[in-house]
DNA sequence: CTGAAAGCGCTAACAT
DNA sequence: ATGTTAGCGCTTTCAG
């Protein structure tokens, strides 16, 4: 059997109340019986058991983060962010996978409760009505990440992909590029439709029109599938002069597709990927992409989590991220410069 | 305040106790008695307390992982594998960074223990003496993954990295070639000195001498210390007919490298990479690697926990995964066949 | 097959 | 400033 709190007040002749307050800061203590069960503790070699903790402060100390798939790049770099900062404010993370499928995050959800988290950060492709009434009866404090609530109702942390997918148009249209394809995800996807809804606002807005065969959906956001994508487009005959992807993985897919058959980039085609993923700079010609704050993405959204749990003054339940387009290699025509003068 | 397992027992005019057995199939109960307690949960919309069940029977359902960085490939790979098989087993898991610092990863096994995990999942880069006694004070079962105990006395998944590297010097010095570099990580770093251990074995067992300055040491496996490790060999005017990385990101560097002063592989120099992260298909020439099974790294040693957690049979505590080569294009040279038909 | 009762190790009033 | 006393919600003997 292990140490507990009343073994170590008895080798410090005090109550196991006092070891509490000393272990907790609870309350004020004398200096020197402080010193006492600080010295009892070290030599027992006691360390405080979470659990029963937990049971008694209702407080865990541990947060659920559930995700479509740690083995994502872009998930992976979220997580670090949640992970540092529930580290810098003592919460621990338990995770759980839930492939973006709904039924499996219900459940998720369920469990989490049971673990008696003292909040959920959740990142998803989609945050519909059962999963809000899911949020609702399970009474947890919630923040969503790089995902929105279309209802606005739950706190969360995302960028805004409309417009930064509208600046992306933008920046294709200002180098007098005009055919322009997006290569986005399933059209189940909202974050990946709000891209497209910035697509296509952005020929709307110069008062150009666009060619709907220049839009495609990758059955996922995943290399493979954008390759795949890219290929089926090219081989059916079309071409773009230039693609905006709704990922790093996806532009890469594309990337190759046109490399397979001869092609190059940027010779060929103009590429943009999304996220800024460490891929990005791993390739060439490296990957100018539209960037998402990825790390503090997952950093922002815990540290929100950490102001709902310490009833902290919250200025924002949703909080917008900035983006950026970061121009490298496989957006510049080696004719042109990279920036257009005009305008 | 939420539903407590004596609400369902009054609820069901049963005593806790019985509810606890249908909960927990602990002791036969009656059909009828178990239908009345499972309507009442039901109608309650009752869930148990993971953590005063965690408390009363002292064991958690949840296994603690400790890595260096969920942001790496590797190691979210891996992860993703612990994951599933975890959740086939009922185990949940508190995720931790280390950073690979000692001093961190023996506060966290501390903190593991506070939390009550089952068991713990270690994934380092180097198991130290102190580290080792860490484990042993905690008293918890440890599985290593992807690392081993010099001294073989904590039960570890792994592959074989000297006969892994080995084989890739085999397989070079196979297609006569000879002048191999060896692109490994720091040398505090015992998996990649390891697999340098092999690298210089295959030489030593051909009758071959080979030359100390193609053995090159990135400070860390990531790509831009490949990069940065290639760039200055090859500045320096030094040259590989091929090189042996020990990992796909090593592997990008050296390649772009080479391709940033002009040159391509394979046709001026053949690339294995290490691991076969997602990465190796994203690249053109597609990356020939030495393949680890990353994910089932997770999976087994994941499944060798709840072996030990379980009292189970357990045949061998230390277990080697299989590696194998994958031929992909970065080791293809246009003129030479794959394989080579003698011997 | 089921109930009563005693903890698990800690926090949090409530006293003093 | 410190001690006493109830629980937190469950599992687990021990009876019956």
């Amino acid at each position: 059997m292990n140490k507990t709190i009343y073994d170590v007040a008895r080798e410090a002749g005090v109550s196991m109340a006092t070891v509490s307050r000393v272990l907790n800061g609870t309350a004020v203590v004398k200096e020197e019986t402080k010193a006492k069960v600080l010295a009892a503790i070290e030599l027992l070699g006691y360390r405080p058991n979470a659990v029963a903790r937990g049971l008694a402060s209702k407080r865990t100390k541990s947060i659920g983060v559930i995700l479509p798939d740690v083995s994502d790049l872009f998930h992976a770099e979220i997580l670090r962010g949640i992970e540092d900062i529930a580290t810098m404010y003592q919460y621990h993370i338990i995770l759980a996978n839930s492939d973006a499928r709904e039924a499996r995050e219900i459940d998720l959800i369920g469990t989490m409760w049971e673990k008696q988290v003292d909040g959920l950060l959740f990142i998803s492709e989609k945050i519909t009505p059962d999963i809000v009434r899911t949020f609702e009866q399970a009474q947890l404090p919630v923040v969503l990440c790089a995902t929105d609530d279309p209802e606005g109702r739950i706190p969360a942390v995302s960028i805004d992909n409309q417009s930064a997918a509208r600046d992306a148009v933008d920046y294709f249209l200002e180098k007098g590029v005009r055919r322009i394809a997006y290569l986005g995800g399933p059209t189940a996807h909202p974050v990946t439709m709000e891209r497209l809804k910035g697509y296509t606002a952005a020929f709307q807005a110069a008062g150009l029109p666009f060619d709907q065969e220049l839009v495609l959906h990758a059955d996922t956001l995943k290399y493979e599938d954008g390759y795949a994508q890219a290929k089926r487009f090219l081989d059916q005959g079309h071409t773009a002069e230039a693609v905006v992807a709704a990922s790093d993985e996806l532009a890469l897919g594309y990337l190759n597709a046109v490399r397979d058959r001869g092609g190059k980039a940027p010779d060929d085609v103009l590429l943009l990927g999304f996220d800024n993923t460490r891929l990005s700079t791993m390739t060439r010609p490296e990957l100018s992409v539209i960037a998402q704050p990825t790390y503090d993405l997952g950093a922002v959204s815990m540290r929100l989590l950490t102001k709902l749990l310490n009833d902290e003054q919250i200025d924002e339940y949703t909080v917008r991220l900035p983006h950026s387009i970061i121009e490298r290699t496989s957006t510049q025509r080696n004719e042109t410069a990279a920036e257009d003068p005009n305008r």
